[in-house]
DNA sequence: CACTAAAACGGAGGCGCCTCCGTTTATTAG
DNA sequence: CTAATAAACGGAGGCGCCTCCGTTTTAGTG
C-alpha cells in the first residue's frame, strides 16, 4: 500500500503546496481576515495583496474570486476557535474551560454580526462549508462537555447537543444594541444551571 | 384651489422635469432595456450611457443605482405590456384580443427567464415594485376578460383572477428547454376551456 | 553544486464603477 | 428679446476588478 503524505496543516487535500505558495497563501488568509474585519466584506482586494506583501496576481491565483477568499477566512476562524477547546481543557478546570470557550464563542459571533447578511448567502450557497464547520464547532464543544460530565464539575444528564441547543439562541437573536451583554448572560446563567447539582457541588 | 400639473407621461411625482431632462431619462430607459436583454443584468453601465448619447455622470444621476435602472426598465416594460391590451382590444374580437395578449405574456415572461434570479432579488427587496406591478397586470387582464365575457365570446362563469391564477403556472415553471412551448400550449387549451359553452358558441 | 522543468510570482493594462465640479442649457422674469 | 438663475450635462480622474504573460523561484536530478 502507498505511504500517504503527511497531513499539511491547510487545505493540503490533492498536492503538496510549494512552499513559498503555502506561505503566501496562508499570509494572505490572515491578511484578509483583518481587512475584512476592518473594512467589512466588500474591502478592497488589492489592499489585501499590498498588505499581505503579494501581486494582485497571486491573491487571485490562491483565491480565484473574493467568495474563496471569505470562505477560507471563516474556515481559519472556526478552526482556530476549535482549537481553543482543546489548549482551555488543559489550563482550566474543565468547568471553567467551558465556561471560557463559551465566552470566546460569543465573541466570535459578536465579530461577525456585521456581516452577516453576506456570510448567511454564502454559507446557504455552499453547504459543504456549513456542514463542515458545524460539524468542527460541535466536536469541539462535546469533548468540553464529556470532559465536564466525566469529572463532576457539571451535572451528568446533559450532553453536548443540549449546550449547543441553549447556544442556538445566541447564534439567530436579533441584532440589538445589548446584543452581547444579553449573551454574555446567557452563557452565566447556562453555567449556573451546568453546574448545580454537580457531583462534586459543595 | 391651487391648479394641478398636467400629468406627464412617466414617473412625474413630484416635480415637472426639465425637457431635455426627461429626454435623456426616457432615452437611457430605452437604451438600458436593449443593452440589458444583449448583455444581462451585469451590463456596463457607461456602454449604456455611450449608447444614449449622454454622459455617465447624467445616467448616474437618473439613476443612482445600476438597481434603479433595472426598477425604471422592468416598469415600462410592465407598462408596455398592459398597455398593449387597449389596443388589442380595439382591433381584435375580444377573446382573440385575450389570447393574444396571454401569448405576449407568455413572450415577455420568456425574455425574463435569464435574469430571474436577480430580478427575484430585486422584487423581494422592493415590495412597491412587485405590488405596482401585479396590480397593473391583472388590472389588464381584468380588463380583456370582463368585456370577452360581457359579449359572449368566452364563458361567463370565470373572472380575471381565474384566469391570472391559470397563467400562474407559467410564471413558476421550472426552466425548461421546452418552457416557451408547453406554455403556448398551456395558453391555447385555456383558451379553448374559456371558449366551450361561451354564449355565442356555435 | 549546476541545471532544468514546473510552479509560482507580480504587476501592467484594460475595463468598469462612481464622484465631483466646471460648463452648458432651459426656463422664467422683465 | 435679454438677462439671470436654477437645472442639467458630461467627462476627467481615482479607484477597484481581473486577466495575461514575461520573470523569478523552487524542487528535483545528475
Amino acid at each position: 500500500m502507498a505511504v500517504e503524505p503527511p497531513i499539511e496543516q491547510k487545505a493540503a487535500e490533492a498536492k503538496p503546496l510549494r512552499a513559498d505558495a503555502q506561505r503566501n497563501r496562508d499570509r494572505l488568509a490572515e491578511v484578509a481576515g483583518a481587512v475584512f474585519a476592518e473594512h467589512g466584506i466588500d474591502a478592497s482586494l488589492e489592499e489585501i495583496a499590498r498588505r499581505a506583501g503579494v501581486g494582485i496576481g497571486t491573491l487571485y491565483r490562491h483565491f480565484p474570486t473574493r467568495e474563496h477568499l471569505v470562505e477560507m477566512v471563516y474556515r481559519r476562524e472556526v478552526e482556530a476557535l476549535c482549537a481553543a477547546a482543546g489548549e482551555l481543557a488543559q489550563k482550566h478546570p474543565s468547568d471553567v474551560a467551558l465556561e471560557e470557550w463559551m465566552r470566546r464563542f460569543v465573541d466570535y459571533i459578536a465579530t461577525k454580526r456585521g456581516l452577516a447578511t453576506s456570510l448567511r448567502v454564502l454559507l446557504n450557497t455552499n453547504s459543504t462549508l456549513f456542514s463542515d464547520t458545524s460539524g468542527r464547532v460541535s466536536q469541539a464543544l462535546r469533548q468540553l462537555v464529556e470532559a465536564a460530565v466525566a469529572d463532576g464539575t457539571i451535572r451528568g444528564d446533559v450532553d453536548a447537543s443540549d449546550v449547543l441547543h441553549a447556544l442556538g439562541g445566541i447564534y439567530s437573536a436579533p441584532d440589538t444594541k445589548d446584543w452581547r451583554d444579553r449573551s454574555r448572560r446567557l452563557v452565566s446563567l447556562l453555567m449556573d444551571g451546568l453546574r448545580f447539582g454537580a457531583a462534586k457541588a459543595r
